[in-house]
DNA sequence: TAAAAAAATGACAGCGCTGTCAATTATTAA
DNA sequence: TTAATAATTGACAGCGCTGTCATTTTTTTA
């Protein structure tokens, strides 16, 4: 049967509290005696038990994921990554996708957190981007690590791991314009995303620094969607007077990348050889595309093991608290941009 | 604070056991006893504390998905669905990505429901199409429910929720047929899912029903997969002698049917006018091609709650034991598929 | 060297619930 | 009616762990 702290405990010559002092990295203890205990535990393979530990305990040892993103993708990546952080961690991850549109999510969340004891929680867009929802569940005796989009946390709130989607969207509107590209088009994300904020940012703060002309008529507002990506690229090519044709479109996401690659191809206008079109977040959809898409690659997996790490040290008061941490998407080039001509 | 056990009783003037058999639904309590408890219950918002009940039980009150599937769109709403019994029946879910391929899934899953006891399981392809593993789960002190593809359950291993993707493909190429064409190609999925193997039965029912010969030539192998989509609908409108085009391609699930879409445009063939294509699964993929595909709609999430709520009913013993169910996809008629001209 | 202070360890209660088994009450049979 | 039986209820231990506080051991100080 299953090992117990008695039978660690026993085998190890000392009180199941010493034992249960080992197990959470408590201080006074003796480094012999956290030997022996450490030595006990793996010749037994045990694991403390959840539920006892929930039970008996002021700690919690529970974290739960909070997300409505549509973006299926990104959210099995997020959970993978968290897992791998609850596992190494001892800890259990609940999920809980809800809808952030929806009147009653705070209430909800909140009942939710209440009812089931949980330590901490992780919360991506566009739920941490909600300030008065975060309050609320601060306002709770849980710890909160959000995920966002930008260089500095813009509150005190939470610790936060930042995605720097500026930069990574300056990167790669300097790789449009240094081959040579200085019309570009740019189709907008959902406009109240910080995402589509920063990427906004990034593209206009490039143009600066090469000294070309930010054009209003080039900028088109869209949401992440694959229709936005076809009506975008469509308005940006369509014949008007006295408006110029991007030679390159900037898409705020590989979804709406793949939308104006189609219309391209509706518009019969070749890939990357008479427009360049590049995406954000090199979803697997970035590769199920023709040409591939030059992408930004963002790490999720890895961003997601670090907003649980973070919140892990937070609740179990860790020595080495994980540290704030930011992220820069890389430029990933395949075949959909090129040199203009 | 939250409510206990105990105060309940207290409040019902009962003992805590009584208390304890009501909210488990046990027999042997007075109808007026039941209702003076569970008018207390609602009073005081009373919640069963799962650490306690997991800790002082022989029963456990979790139940775990595990997974291995590259949609995530998929994955996700499997999440729901369970989510949603769980919450109903107070369960909580633990998720358990994994890799079917590797040589240690069995041992690793049989480890960590060892570990975390866990009262069932709820398995969907490849995992659930794979005999042993399912042996060494069943094996273990666990209740397993699979998902499977298929009209009756191939073994008497668990119970399981059928999805009859036969009789869908038979309807969906039976779509093609009563539009007039004859020719229909299929773009299979990977050879060794159940699913392909019961969606290329259909397909050639559904012909044999028309007398329509079979032809090897118009049967493509390929994968879940956009490039195969694309390089199975090259195959099969490519120029040969003494080959016949297929005036229909009928693609094993909608990434495939999005790929052979884009092939189509690629050949400068006009869907639907010049060639219908057909996918499978309702996926948001669906909604993103241009025209939008007709496929075939299965409704996951009610699936995954039907089999998690088979999985509780069996782990509680429940009077009304779900029964085994079988979902029948229904076609979803769009804008891929038309007349053959 | 002993006394005081600090560090390390352990005894034990109790978290909220379920399982066991005994006690009570209601029902039936005699 | 009472005894026997069945149905209902409750007392209490204990699941595996942590928190509190007392005890023991070690280290420091005088």
């Amino acid at each position: 049967m299953k090992a117990t702290i008695n039978d660690v405990a026993k085998h190890a010559g000392v009180s199941i509290k010493t034992v249960s002092r080992v197990i959470n990295n408590e201080t006074s203890v003796r480094q012999i005696t956290r030997e022996k205990v450490q030595h006990a535990v793996d010749e037994l393979n045990y694991q403390p038990n959840l539920s006892a530990r929930n039970l008996a305990g002021t700690k919690s040892f529970s974290v739960a994921y909070i997300y409505d993103n549509p973006n299926a993708y990104y959210i099995i990546d997020m959970q993978k990554g968290i897992l791998s952080a609850c596992k190494r961690h001892g800890f259990e991850l609940l999920i809980h996708p809800c809808d952030a549109k929806s009147e009653q999510v705070t209430e909800e969340v909140v009942n939710m957190v209440k009812h089931a004891r949980i330590a901490g929680l992780i919360l991506t867009p566009p739920l941490s981007e909600m300030p008065e929802f975060v309050q609320s569940l601060v306002d709770l005796d849980v710890k909160v690590v959000r995920i966002l989009s930008g260089d500095v946390a813009p509150d005190k709130l939470s610790p936060c791991v930042m995605v720097n989607d500026r930069v990574a969207a300056e990167t790669i509107t300097q790789h449009l314009i240094d081959l040579g590209h200085k019309e570009i088009g740019f189709i907008a994300g959902d406009a109240e995303h910080m995402s589509t904020i920063e990427r906004i940012k990034g593209y206009k703060i490039a143009l600066k620094k090469s000294n070309i002309l930010f054009k209003e008529s080039l900028l088109i507002d869209g949401n992440y969607s694959f229709e936005s990506g076809v009506s975008g690229a469509k308005q940006l090519m369509s014949y008007e007077k006295q408006k110029t044709k991007p030679t390159a479109i900037f898409s705020c996401n590989d979804e709406i990348a793949a939308g104006a690659l189609f219309a391209a191809r509706l518009m019969n206008i070749a890939i990357p050889e008479q427009l360049s079109i590049v995406g954000f977040e090199n979803s697997p959809f970035s590769r199920q595309t023709w040409p591939k898409l030059t992408t930004a690659d963002q790490p999720n997996n890895q961003i997601a093991e670090d907003a649980a790490n973070i919140l892990i040290s937070q609740v179990r008061k860790l020595k080495n608290p994980a540290t704030i941490s930011q992220y820069i998407p890389e430029l990933i080039v395949r075949d959909s941009s090129s040199h203009c001509n």
